[in-house]
Parts: C-alpha cells; sequence; structure tokens
RNA sequence: GGAGAGGUGGCUGAGCGGUCGAAAGCGGCGGUCUUGAAAACCGUUGAACUGAAAGGUUCCCAGGGUUCGAAUCCCUGCCUCUCCGCCA
C-alpha cells in the first residue's frame, strides 16, 4: 500500500512510475472521493465536537437542577445527523481503502523499464551448462524411472499438478530442506521459524495476496482461511500490529514451508513435471530492515539464496525483473534462474524482493527510532530456494549415462553418505 | 463436541452510563543520590487522522444496537483461557 500523503502530493510522480508497469489506472476517481472523504471528515468532526461539549454541559445542569429538554432534543438531532454522515463516510472510506490496496507497489529507480520478461536485464552468470554425450532426460522421465517420482499416483489421489515422492526422492527433498536451513541459520544468521501453513484474511491482505489475487489460493471452506502460497506471508506476518525497536532490526528470518497454489490461469504451461505443481516445498528468507539500507540487505538475501546454487554446483544466472515484469507488491525483484538441461532454459528458482514499506504500512508494522519518531521499516524476502525446483535441476544436471544420478558432495552427509541414486 | 470464564495502554491489572485516554504496579526513559552500580526518591512514558500552530476527532478485541452521552448496558462475530469428551 502506498502511503495516501504520497498519492496526494505527488500523484503525477506516481502515476508516471506505475504507468512503467503497464497499469492502466486511473486516479480521477479516487481524487475526488478522497476530498469527498476530507470535507465529510470534518462535517462529522465538527458535530462530535459540538455533542462533546454538550456531554460536558449536560450531567452540570443536572447537578444544578437546570432545565435541559431544549439541549436534549438539540443533541438528538445532532447525533441522528452523525450517524447519517457516517454512514456515507464508512461507504467512500471501503471504496478508497480497497483502491489504496489495489494499488502496485512504485518500482525503484534502479529497476530497468520494460514491457514484459524479454526485457529483464540479465546482471551475472555463475558455473557453466554441464556437457552431455546424448540428449539429457526431463527430470520426470529420471524420476519416474528412478522409482522416486511418482506423478501418476499424486494425480490419482488429488488431481493434476500434484506429485509423490517415493524412497530416495522423498528423502532428497528432505535433504535439501535441511541442508538449506542449516545453510541460513548457521552461516547467513537467520531465525528458523516453523509457522503456520494456514493463516487468516487479514495475513493475506497484510502482505499483499489479498484482495487481488484471491483466485490464486486455495481458501478453506467454512473459515475465511487460506493455505499460504509462500512462507514469506506468515514470516511477514509475524510482527503485524507491532512496534518494534530500531534496535531489533534487521531481522532475519527463514522457514521451510510447504506452499499451495492454485495456479488459475496457467492451464497448459509445465504440466508435466515439478517445475508448478499445486504444492511445494520451499525455504523462504525474510528480512525486516532499516529503510536506509534495505537494498545493501537486498543484496545479502539475494548472495545467500545464490549461496545454495553454488555450494550445490548448479549453473545459474541472476535477471533483475524489469517495471514490466515485477509483482504486485515488488519495488525490485532479483529472480535466479538454474539452468535446466532437458529445456535448454533458464527456469525460476528463486525470487528476491525489497517491499520497501508497502506490506509493512498495510500490516502496519513499525519501528521506533532512537529519537521516538514511529516509522514503517521495509520488508524483503526472497526463496532460499523452491525445493521441488533444485530438485528438477539436481536430477537433470547431474544425470549420468547410465541413469543413474550423483549427488552433489555438498549434500552427501544430508543424505547418509549417498554419492548417487541408481 | 459439551460446560464455564474472559478480552482495557510495552506487561500485570482497576474501572459507578457523564468530570475516563482511562487508577495502581511493573517495565522503559530522564534526573537526584553514589567513586561506580544497586536500592531509594522525583519526574516522564500509547497510537491514528487532521491542523502552520494552538487545538480538534478517533481508538478500552471487531461489527451492530440502546442513549443527549458507552470501556461501562444489549446483540452478533472473532480470539484466548479453564474443565469434560475426543484425538496426533
Amino acid at each position: 500500500m502506498l502511503a495516501i500523503k504520497t498519492l496526494r502530493d505527488k500523484l503525477e510522480q506516481v502515476k508516471s512510475a506505475l504507468a512503467t508497469r503497464q497499469s492502466d489506472i486511473s486516479f480521477t476517481q479516487w481524487i475526488a472521493a478522497d476530498q469527498k472523504q476530507r470535507r465529510l471528515k470534518q462535517t462529522i468532526e465538527t458535530l462530535k465536537f459540538k455533542r462533546n461539549r454538550a456531554s460536558e454541559e449536560i450531567p452540570k445542569r443536572k447537578r444544578a437542577k437546570e432545565p435541559l429538554d431544549a439541549l436534549l432534543k438539540e443533541m438528538k438531532t445532532v447525533s441522528e445527523e452523525i450517524s447519517r454522515y457516517e454512514a456515507e463516510l464508512k461507504r467512500i472510506e471501503a471504496e478508497n481503502a480497497d483502491f489504496l490496496l489495489n494499488l502496485p507497489n512504485v518500482p525503484h529507480v534502479s529497476v530497468p523499464v520494460g514491457k514484459d520478461e524479454t526485457e529483464n536485464q540479465e546482471i551475472r552468470r555463475w558455473g557453466e551448462k554441464p556437457v552431455f554425450s546424448k540428449a539429457p532426460l526431463s527430470h520426470w522421465v529420471i524420476g519416474e524411472t528412478l522409482g522416486i517420482l511418482d506423478f501418476e499416483r499424486g494425480a490419482k489421489m488429488s488431481g493434476s499438478r500434484f506429485v509423490l515422492y517415493r524412497g530416495l526422492g522423498a528423502k532428497l527433498e528432505r535433504a535439501l530442506i535441511n541442508f538449506m536451513l542449516d545453510l541460513h541459520t548457521t552461516a547467513h544468521g537467520y531465525t528458523e521459524i516453523l509457522p503456520p501453513f494456514i493463516v487468516n484474511r487479514s495475513s493475506m491482505t497484510g502482505t499483499g495476496q489479498l484482495p487481488k489475487f484471491e483466485d490464486d489460493l486455495f481458501r478453506l471452506k467454512d473459515s475465511d482461511c487460506f493455505l499460504i502460497p509462500t512462507g514469506e506471508v506468515p514470516l511477514t506476518s509475524i510482527h503485524a500490529d507491532e512496534i518494534l525497536a530500531e534496535s531489533d532490526l534487521p531481522l532475519n528470518y527463514t522457514a521451510h514451508t510447504p506452499c499451495f497454489r492454485r495456479e488459475a490461469g496457467s492451464y497448459g504451461q509445465d504440466t508435466r513435471g515439478l517445475i508448478r505443481q499445486h504444492q511445494f516445498n520451499k525455504v523462504e528468507l525474510v528480512k525486516f530492515t532499516s529503510p536506509t539500507d534495505s537494498y545493501d540487505h537486498l543484496e545479502q538475501l539475494l548472495a545467500h539464496a545464490e549461496t545454495v546454487l553454488q555450494k550445490l554446483g548448479l549453473h545459474y544466472r541472476v535477471v533483475s525483473l524489469c517495471t514490466g515484469d515485477l509483482g504486485f507488491h515488488a519495488a525490485k525483484t532479483y529472480d535466479i534462474e538454474v539452468w535446466v538441461p532437458s529445456q535448454e532454459k533458464y527456469r525460476e528458482i528463486s525470487s528476491c524482493s525489497n517491499v520497501e514499506d508497502f506490506q509493512a504500512r498495510r500490516a502496519k508494522i513499525r519501528y521506533r527510532t532512537a529519537d521516538g519518531k514511529i516509522e514503517h521499516p521495509h520488508t524483503l524476502n526472497g526463496s532460499g530456494l523452491a525445493v521441488g525446483r533444485t530438485v528438477v535441476a539436481l536430477l537433470e544436471n547431474y544425470q549420468q549415462p547410465d541413469g543413474s544420478v550423483v549427488i552433489p558432495e555438498a549434500l552427501r552427509s544430508y543424505m547418509g553418505g549417498l554419492e548417487k541414486i541408481s
């Protein structure tokens, strides 16, 4: 959510910044409604002032046994007026709040301007593409042949885009989760959290998933609660409605959570394999930082996610998303894309964003500065990493001519010393 | 699932329908005292909106209602706790 003050004072700047996102938002209606809202509020406050003064007067007169019928009558009218105006104000406020909640974040100045993903900017590459003697197999062929991934039975019990891991496949997923969590908690200084995987509407709204993206979420039938689409939601909600101390910052949290996504509107995309599932595991990184150094922290967060791939020896590139490809709540985003040999493509395996104060404002996350001022911290989040997609990369990049898959050195202690899956 | 209790400021916890943004204690901050610290004592200490400021309005879980006036009364919802039942 953007600050109303910013909208009122710097509307033209906001407009042109948002235009780079390819959003066509009209502000004319909002401007009128905002003015109406302020006028109404003034009227109501004047009336309430009158009522409050009368409330002081009435008991005095009562004690003095002075007549007050006329005053009571007058105040009854005033109260009726107030409730009439308030009903109107409530309606307008709800409209305006809805407008604000649906406005995307303003891109940071360093974000490349562009219309869609074709104009994202490559920042760097790490490692080399592996060389194969014959055409590399897709991870689902490898996984099914090795008996570690079972898409058929996943679909049988749950539907398409669900998978069953078996034996060493399940163990590999678990090994990756532990490997990532250990790395982030020991080497990178994050506090491990095990949050709820079901959250209420307020947590979803605070983090920016709602009201705009309800169709992408799984909602529980009788409770207005949702399955989390990412660990970012519970981790960022940890400090909702709180006022932190400046000395608390930065706060660094990590968590492994399953993520649940409806994937509405992605029919026909990545229908086979692990790339796009309704349920997948992810290790998430979330930071709360001071606004002054949040962009340094974004680089750090990105480096922390990259470290996972480096330790696993997986070739990847880092891309800075252009304005047109930026997610709703992000001011700046780096995607890490891992090499997927069977597709001869880089595929997103992590997305690291600085949300600035967009979520903090929605979720009422604040901190008190040394001189007592109340400010919104910046929130950052990134995948460190998407676990299912890491399995994709491992199976494909480490596949051997004999059909086996070598386990990278860094992971072996988590696999009971196993060197390859065959 | 059944029965009951309750949701008040950073925390604990008072609060008669009007003088309550709200007692008191703790904690925090500043000070006195002290070589220093502790203790003691004194002072101070919520948030949002609005306004140049003075000030004004709002907030005692949320939403409705009663009333000239609600933290206080009524209704609904949410949440927490206790006991019983069930259960990993």
